[in-house]
DNA sequence: CAATCAAACTAACAAGTGTTAGTTTGATTT
DNA sequence: AAATCAAACTAACACTTGTTAGTTTGATTG
């Protein structure tokens, strides 16, 4: 993966992260930013262009992480419930990299502006792809023939509120958390 | 329940709330709901006393509602099942009758001053509640022994997105919704 | 008719907003 | 030693923010 050391410019992008994650991205300012950051808010346009550039910076680059991810699972040979998991383990790493970062894609993306259509097309992909996923199954007999969408909605809830969840877990192990996670989202909590 | 005519103050904070929805609390000024009103910023102060005082109105309200719903269901004498599905009941009750001041509830809660504390409270006591439910059914064989926060994590985290999903569904039933609901938290999706 | 009152208005405020321009600093490279 | 460069700085800008003070309006009440 990229492990260059981090450049001034992604140090100010984490850090606004962690800031629009507390308070959201509004009520965040760049007197907050530089001031977390020690410097005053005037040296951060040494780094970036804009707030929104930071905004975009953070939710685009995730947002694309999961199209990419959700593809190679759609076009794969697994079987149904093999695919859920895979979804679910897809959204357990990519919050644990980067649960601030999750928050900003949750409750903020509505500030983006210039990239606002571009998200919310990578958003409506991710989750046609999701029902389809659902909808096979059910076609195939591997899961209930209940309302897709109200599977696809309470799966993906819980999923987008990982971010939430995950830091209060300190000695977290991924795999363990998306195995558990997998068999109450698949096999609910009645015995 | 209380049906007189809705007065003016009623008026702004249902207003607000559709507002701070959309946006976000910190991202909607006075003017922009006095705007969508129909009046000057200044007038809306005859009504409400600040714009934090909105807020206030919005969350504590229904944070109560919830509060005073877990506390029948807590100590009534029904079995893990009946009082998980009777949770779920009150989450789409109380959403489909606010969807609006639900997302408040849900994203900006930490702009609460002075309740802050107090909602926190109202909180902790929930979840509290809501665990020993879980808890009590493990306990008499009920539901399956998984970690009772993981169980918790993921059921709640549904019902505190329903805000999202009952407006796309225009032609709504509560009863048949939270029955639907009931079957996928409860029994997963797995055949 | 006079008095009252809810609810709007205009005008203004002090503080805070994102951002730009131009400058300084101190280390690294030629 | 001179030149370069990343990265900080100060100062200022035009605009927006929540809020207050004082006033006007038009309907309802005594």
């Amino acid at each position: 993966m990229n492990s260059q050391p981090e450049t001034r410019k992604q140090e100010i992008i984490r850090t606004a992260a962690k800031l629009f994650k507390e308070k959201g991205y509004s009520a965040v300012t760049m007197r907050d930013l530089a001031s977390e950051m020690g410097i005053k808010a005037a040296s951060l346009y040494n780094h970036i262009s804009s707030k929104q550039d930071i905004l975009k910076e953070i939710i685009i680059s995730i947002a694309e992480e999961f199209t990419e991810g959700m593809a190679n699972i759609r076009s794969s040979n697994h079987k149904t419930i093999e695919k859920l998991k895979q979804v679910i383990a897809l959204h357990v790493e990519i919050t644990s990299n980067n649960t601030y970062g999750m928050a900003s894609l949750n409750n903020d993306w509505m500030h983006l502006e210039e990239q606002l259509d571009y998200y919310l097309q990578l958003r409506h992909n991710y989750e046609d792809n999701f029902r389809e996923i659902i909808k096979n199954g059910i076609k195939s007999g591997e899961i209930i023939d209940e309302n897709p969408d109200t599977m696809l909605f309470s799966i993906l809830s819980t999923l987008r509120s990982l971010y939430l969840w995950i830091p209060k877990k300190e000695d977290l192990v991924p795999e363990e958390l998306a195995q558990s996670l997998s068999k109450v989202l698949i096999n609910g909590v009645n015995k």
